[in-house]
RNA sequence: GGACAUUUAGCUCAGUAGGUUUAGAGCACUACUUUGACAUGGUAGAGGGCAUCGGUUCAAAUCCGAUAGUGUCCA
């Protein structure tokens, strides 16, 4: 090799031509063939603008196991994807055509699709270069848009298949209405907020009576939708009520007393009014009782004709203005102040209003029965398993999926209308399958083509994400087609735990109702990122950071290493720029441990005194500390403990590699290493390039190409895994101990303020192996080490440190001679002293009956061995102390005498 | 209001089956260290007794109960 390794590291100049010689050599492509598959698709991002600090966890995530796999021997195929976010995308365009002065309804249906087609191009090209940046080896040849023809085509045909087979219907139901976009939204995408609202005491004038009841509402503007107001049976302060009407304010209407036991007798004044066009428990109490539905509300959330003199003033001025009049009218008694939940859209921030409104429902009870069972029998595994009690109990009580939403952008609903009735429509593809259907339904019928009327609603963004796992690869149109039969069921899905219902639970239905089998083998939940302010990262609020500045700072690396690192499973995580400072010093010591590696001189002809050998024990040790790590480094990564995972190669690089291997193996200056250890080195380096390589695939395979260039095979992204190998324990404990040592010795100079380059005898009670005594001089400066079968009478000639119950001795020149201070004392006394205290723990323990009688025989032994052991030390300690002590008017007047 | 989750060093998290020499990492911190791979470095160190209270047990961070804080979901 011996290539000029420029000194720093320069992402921006590396990163971009590593990816692009991925892309040209097309190894991010998947096709079928005899190898197992390993299917992944990407949570597609919305095309609303920027990918955050999320995005990129989700996505490297998904990456670190596509790499891991296709080096495992699996091929893999990650299919990218773009979302459309129907609700998302409509309301950013309308929004920015309202600041151009113009509006959806001006423009028409046809024109503002050419809008929303503009914007989408625009952020499709930002959105896809963060992907490619940021390093992900998803198959770029499968790109899908969920308004791609197939992807479109997939989602009518599953609505006209459900349709059919009866699991679409339509329906009259109470919907949260989102008054500024105009659309109904499902109850997933509300958000609730404590809000401080009046609670209204409003009296009610009882029919031919000249008494009041008090009924305690937040909304008096609907007591135009009043149909009835109602008591619980068990409250005997309404007894006198029973089957009499009362008088509606303002409205002077007659409407019935129900009792019910719904009704909450410590709230209000124990009696509400039930108005069912705009309360869910109110529509309940009306379909049980057989009361009038009154909606007043217009689309925008303004009162209709039905308020009267209130007719089109918005919500919350008629709720005003009517509380003025019911003052004056006397009809008002008192006002409190009442802590309230409310709903607000996700997407526009306006308060949900709840209207009747005619929707499509898909039918979940029976689809749902497979996918609860799915997950219960541990078909499909959760990672963390925490959100399996979630799903359970959202499964459990499953509503209807209101699949309809009053927008544009998005798959239109296949429904074509040819007259009035609530009946007159026919399901179809597209106009002319509806005109014969039509024909069919309708005898003799003189309808034009002109006459029919596609419905204007679009489906549920979800609705065409549920598919995904099944028509990325054209499952729905061509159910026996080779890829579908090949990719399907998915291996992983990774995907943030606010979705498991918009998208995971759904994904699980769609797979056993169309294809009767799983969509994917486990779901691996990300954590959802939060700033410092502990709010949820999202495009509303604006407060996520674009992370191309992050990569363009610190390199994708380093972002992904921070990224990895910082993440738990289904854990929210903060985000902090710091984490990828850590990387980034990460990707600077594997530079540089690769720069000292290039440097050493190497050479099979060696002259004498140019060889440098280094003990052949480090190497060995090496080789078994790496099996080692990779054994506890599969372990972790197949339970998608991905953070621990990178920490271990983290540290065994750091802390192994770098710090104890490459120190030891280096050569002195001008010396020479034998070819045969060179490759040894590079073929352990090589090894752990390949664990590095899913986390930090670019430096990796920088490094990778130039320690190959010469060779054929070149590319790191898809040579294969190490494989496990069997270690030898003993060895690493025995090599751990060694460190250990010198780690005390380090200390000792430390504390002593001892040069640590000063030279020193160590002196063991056992007879160590030579073959350490190399590295305790290169590590440690001891020079000398020196077997003692009987213990120094003077201990003062020495600094003393105990390894477990091990006593060393460390002798250092007259130079270097410290006597011990104060602090070193006390060290000792405290040492001591808690040792006492553990030592009463013990034998409180050993002296107990129950204890000797109940503890199995294996920790009884082992609390023997601690005492045994823990007496020891004690006594080594005091014996040093008094030594010490003794000597210590020898020590003040003269220099120590040489040791023997 | 209900359900669930969570509470371990300054921060972010591990802690497997109650018992592994008196609770482990990483970051941050402190001291020393500008040594030809690296100061984006090296060496060493200090920091908590596991939210609180009570219980079970020979033994509890770990199991049970209550309380409080935090978070999520639902109404």
């Amino acid at each position: 090799m011996d290539f000029e390794i420029p000194k720093k590291y320069d992402h921006k100049l590396i990163e971009r031509k590593i990816y692009e010689k991925w892309i040209k050599g097309n190894y991010f492509s998947s096709y079928p063939d005899n190898r197992t598959p390993y299917t992944i698709i990407m949570p597609p991002p919305n095309v609303t603008g920027k990918l955050h600090i999320g995005h990129a966890l989700n996505n490297t995530i998904q990456d670190v196991l596509a790499r891991h796999a296709r080096m495992n021997g699996y091929n893999v195929c990650w299919v990218p994807g773009l979302d459309h976010a129907s609700i998302a995308t409509e309301a950013k365009v309308v929004e920015k055509l309202i600041k151009k002065g113009k509006s959806k309804n001006s423009l028409g249906r046809k024109k503002f699709l050419s809008y929303v087609l503009k914007w989408v191009k625009y952020h499709k090209e930002i959105i896809l270069n963060q992907i490619k940046i940021l390093g992900c080896s998803c198959d770029w040849n499968r790109l899908k848009f969920t308004m791609d023809k197939k992807l479109y085509k997939s989602v009518i045909k599953v609505f006209i298949d459900l349709y059919k087979k009866g699991y679409i219907y339509r329906g009259y139901r109470i919907v949260n209405w989102d008054p500024k976009s105009r659309t109904t939204i499902s109850d997933e995408e509300i958000v609730y907020k404590n809000k401080t609202r009046c609670l209204y005491y409003i009296k009610y004038k009882i029919e031919n009576d000249n008494k009041y009841v008090v009924v305690a509402t937040t909304r008096p503007e609907t007591i135009f939708g009043d149909t009835a107001i109602c008591f619980n049976p068990n409250d005997n302060r309404f007894y006198h009520l029973n089957d009499k009407r009362v008088i509606v304010p303002i409205i002077n209407k007659s409407i019935p007393i129900i009792k019910d036991s719904c009704a909450d007798i410590n709230f209000g004044t124990g009696c509400f009014k039930v108005t069912p066009a705009h309360d869910i428990r109110d529509k309940y109490l009306s379909e049980k009782h057989k009361l009038d539905v009154i909606n007043i509300f217009n689309k925008n959330a303004t009162i209709n004709e039905k308020g009267l003199h209130y007719k089109n003033m918005d919500r919350f001025f008629v709720r005003k203005k009517i509380v003025e009049e019911l003052k004056s009218l006397g009809f008002l008694l008192k006002v409190e102040k009442l802590k309230q939940k409310i709903g607000f859209s996700e997407r526009t921030l306006s308060e949900i209003e709840y209207i009747p409104s005619i929707q499509w429902f898909l039918k979940m009870n029976k689809i749902s029965k497979k996918s609860f069972e799915a997950v219960k029998n541990k078909e499909i595994l959760f990672y963390p398993e925490k959100y399996k009690k979630i799903y359970f109990k959202w499964m459990k009580k499953i509503r209807d999926w209101n699949i309809s939403r009053q927008l544009w952008w998005g798959h239109r609903i296949p429904a074509f209308f040819y007259g009035n009735g609530i009946n007159d429509f026919v399901i179809a593809e597209n106009i002319d399958d509806a005109m014969k259907e039509i024909k069919n339904k309708v005898k003799n019928s003189n309808i034009t083509i002109d006459d029919i009327k596609q419905d204007p609603d679009v489906l549920d963004t979800w609705f065409s994400s549920w598919l995904l796992p099944i028509s990325v690869f054209d499952g729905i149109i061509n159910p026996y087609n080779n890829e579908i039969k090949y990719y399907y069921p998915l291996e992983d899905m990774v995907t943030g735990s606010d979705i498991l219902f918009f998208w995971i639970s759904r994904m699980i239905m769609s797979g056993f109702l169309l294809r009767n089998k799983k969509p994917f083998n486990k779901v691996f939940f990300t954590g959802i990122v939060r700033d410092s302010n502990n709010k949820k990262i999202s495009k509303s609020l604006n407060n996520s950071p674009d992370y191309t500045y992050l990569i363009d700072k610190y390199g994708a690396d380093s972002v992904r290493f921070g990224v990895i690192l910082k993440t738990t499973p289904g854990k929210d995580f903060f985000f902090e720029e710091k984490m990828c400072l850590q990387g980034r010093n990460f990707i600077n010591k594997v530079w540089n441990a690769f720069r000292l590696i290039n440097s050493l001189k190497k050479t099979d002809f060696l002259k004498k005194n140019e060889e440098y050998i280094p003990p052949h024990c480090v190497i060995n040790w090496i080789k078994n500390r790496f099996y080692y790590i990779l054994n506890i480094f599969n372990k972790q990564i197949s339970k998608y403990k991905l953070n621990e995972s990178l920490m271990i190669l983290y540290k065994f690089f750091l802390n192994d590699f770098c710090s104890i291997f490459l120190e030891v193996i280096k050569p002195y200056k001008e010396k020479y290493i034998s070819k045969k250890v060179y490759n040894f080195i590079i073929k352990y380096f090589k090894k752990i390039l390949k664990l590095l390589h899913p986390y930090i695939p670019f430096i990796s395979e920088k490094i990778w190409n130039i320690i190959n260039s010469v060779k054929n095979y070149n590319v790191l992204m898809i040579s294969s895994w190490p494989k496990n190998k069997n270690y030898d324990i003993k060895i690493i404990s025995s090599f751990k101990r060694i460190i250990k040592i010198i780690s005390l010795t380090r200390k000792i100079k430390n504390e002593n303020s001892i040069s640590k380059d000063a030279n020193c005898v160590l002196f063991s009670m056992k007879k160590e192996n030579k073959e350490y005594f190399y590295i305790l001089k290169k590590l440690a400066n001891i020079s000398k080490v020196i077997y003692l079968s009987k213990e120094p009478k003077n201990y003062s000639y020495f600094h003393f440190f105990l390894l477990d119950s091990e006593k060393f001795f460390l002798f250092f020149s007259k130079k270097n001679y410290t006597k011990l201070n104060k602090k070193n004392i006390n060290n000792i006394k405290n040492n001591i002293k808690n040792l006492n205290k553990f030592l009463y723990k013990i034998r409180d323990n050993l002296l107990n009956k129950n204890f000797l009688s109940c503890v199995p025989k294996k920790i009884l032994l082992k609390e023997r061995k601690k005492e045994i052991d823990t007496i020891k030390k004690i006594n080594s300690l005091e014996e040093y102390l008094k030594s010490i002590k003794k000597s210590e008017s020898y020590q003040d007047s003269s220099d120590p005498p040489p040791p023997k």
